[in-house]
RNA sequence: GCGGCGCUGGUCUAGCCUGGUUAGGACACCAGCCUUCCAAGCUGGUAAUCCCGGGUUCAAAUCCCGGGCGCCGCACCA
């Protein structure tokens, strides 16, 4: 709209659009809102929909994947097992002096060198640790506190006394791991066995930041692809063996280097960078969806692979696929980490029960393949990344398809007969099409109130259409336009939101 | 969690230092006029617990204290 903004940042700009014009907002708003939670408005939802649907599409359907939703309250003994409860935590001290907070661990490694065995330690002795050694604040040398935890996993009191201890799920991979048996036997499974999921999951973050970047509460969409470990080939793989990605491999992080190789997947798979032809395969798939489906530039999408020390506790493999902004530099969107057998055969050990499947005449343990992605932080970015303004105009150069509405449709100015005409042509479009119907003010401000949601299309009806039954169909990206005959526009349209140019379809 | 800064109609803000105004403006929104293709104009209108709570004062958006939320930095981000 015609404000003159003042802002800095992108984001801020985004933020304030997003407001405004109803994409999210933060939850409990009313009232002083607690951090870390947000709202999808009409737009916004329709956009994650989209995102969520052409994810479906990707890797449920095209991957016969098998998709189930799981409840987001799991008991204790589940995140024993999982490690979540004894890892997914923060052992912190705090310099009692000038109150900087450390993790325990981290800091008597650094004091003391690898010679102590921390893993698996109590806050009580590590507490000792520091007391033994006289361990003081790396800062101000002052003296510290007792060592503390932080879970970042949500506690949660089920039943009516609250004698069982729940957590709120931090993953939507657990579930999946414990259904592996139902889906591979009541779905006559074979492997590799594919299971998906979208669902809501919940960390407790100390301090949520950046809008969705950091979320108390988020959407998750999970592949989780059990595989035989013993299989090195996998029948898909040729489809996109030449698939070029960028990669950011451990290998050259340790020698320094900060810029992305492009390379192909089976060319990566040589140089042992990727470890096998299912992984390779997930990792060019992943690539092209962000590139191919959702729009966003080549040069802006990378993977890095993490270092042993930054992988998570189940992570055998690990790489993060990242998007790059302006205002996030890359930040990670999608977890990809070769969990290896880690949550199948804890799981088995702890509820006793069997996980393994019986394969060409073999009991096999499946390893775990899962590319996890982070629904609200790809949203952002595409936000973010598609923002455009100029003198004079604001709009989101999003994906067509994407996009919250996909047509507009106006009456060139408030006349009676150019309003019936043009309320026919919503109402001919309406159940193929969303549309943005405004007969409102000047057609100049129509567009720029179209443009700046990222309507791609605009229809107006003049007086020539009432001589020729012809309109005009306007690009948000260039702003031009081409006349069109009524009865063909539910065809151009099509066309024209699947990519095709103005030029092609007049 | 710590430190710095901020929070005023839907949005962006003026006012705060130097307490007293019907809390002003712009944009948006609603009704109408005008308008034959890119933020025109006109008339009228709706809309603000001045983030929350407490204190000082005859009087608080304004000063003080506590809290919430946000931004930046530190720490954290399995």
């Amino acid at each position: 709209m015609p404000i003159k903004l003042q802002k800095e940042s992108i984001i801020e700009k985004v933020q304030e659009l997003a407001k405004r014009r109803g994409f999210f907002w933060q939850s409990a708003e009313v009232y002083s809102p607690v951090g870390g939670f947000w709202n999808y408005g009409p737009l916004g939802l329709v956009l994650k929909n989209k995102i969520i649907s052409s994810w479906r599409k990707w890797f449920v359907k095209d991957e016969n994947a098998y998709e189930i939703e799981t409840s987001n309250i799991l008991p204790e003994i589940v995140w024993i097992a999982s490690g979540h409860v004894e890892n997914f935590v923060d052992k912190i001290v705090e310099c009692k002096k000038c109150k900087s907070k450390f993790r325990a661990d981290h800091l008597i490694e650094d004091i003391l060198g690898e010679k102590e065995k921390l893993e698996g330690k109590t806050t009580e002795e590590l507490t000792r640790i520091i007391r033994e050694n006289k361990i003081k604040c790396p800062k101000c040398e002052g003296e510290l506190s007792e060592v503390r935890t932080f879970n970042l996993m949500f506690p949660i009191y089920v039943g009516a006394y609250e004698e069982i201890k729940c957590y709120l799920r931090p993953e939507t991979t657990q579930a999946s791991v414990l259904d592996f048996m139902q889906v591979y036997r009541t779905q006559r499974g074979k492997l590799p066995l594919k299971i998906a999921q979208i669902g809501k999951a919940f960390r407790n973050e100390i301090s949520p930041r950046q809008i969705f970047m950091r979320m108390r509460e988020f959407t998750m969409a999970e592949l989780q692809i059990f595989f035989n470990p013993e299989e090195t080939k996998y029948e898909d793989f040729e489809k996109l063996s030449n698939y070029e990605v960028n990669l950011l491999p451990v290998e050259l992080r340790q020698k320094g280097e900060e810029n992305f190789v492009g390379i192909s997947v089976s060319k990566a798979l040589e140089k042992g960078w990727i470890p096998n032809e299912i992984i390779a395969y997930y990792i060019a798939k992943v690539f092209a969806f962000f590139t191919e489906e959702l729009g966003f530039r080549k040069d802006y999408i990378r993977y890095k692979e993490l270092l042993p020390e930054e992988r998570a506790h189940y992570a055998k493999v690990h790489w993060d696929l990242e998007v790059y902004s302006k205002d996030f530099g890359w930040q990670e969107c999608v977890n990809n980490a070769w969990r290896s057998d880690y949550d199948l055969s804890r799981h088995q050990k702890f509820s006793k029960q069997n996980f393994s499947v019986f394969e060409n005449g073999k009991r096999i343990l499946p390893h775990l393949y899962e590319p996890s992605f982070g629904i609200d932080r790809i949203f952002l970015l595409l936000l973010v990344n598609s923002f455009r303004e100029d003198k004079e105009r604001t709009w989101l150069q999003i994906n067509r398809k994407f996009a919250p509405y996909d047509v507009g449709v106006f009456p060139l100015v408030s006349k009676d007969e150019l309003k019936t005409k043009a309320r026919e042509i919503y109402i001919l479009l309406k159940n193929d099409f969303n549309i943005f119907y405004d007969e409102s003010d000047s057609i100049g401000r129509r567009y720029r109130r179209a443009d700046e949601v990222g309507i791609p299309a605009c229809i107006t009806i003049d007086f020539q259409t009432l001589k020729d039954n012809s309109v005009t169909l306007r690009d948000r990206d260039t702003m031009q336009q081409i006349r069109t005959r009524i009865p063909d526009l539910p065809d151009v349209l099509k066309k024209f939101l699947n990519g095709a140019s103005l030029e092609t379809l007049s």
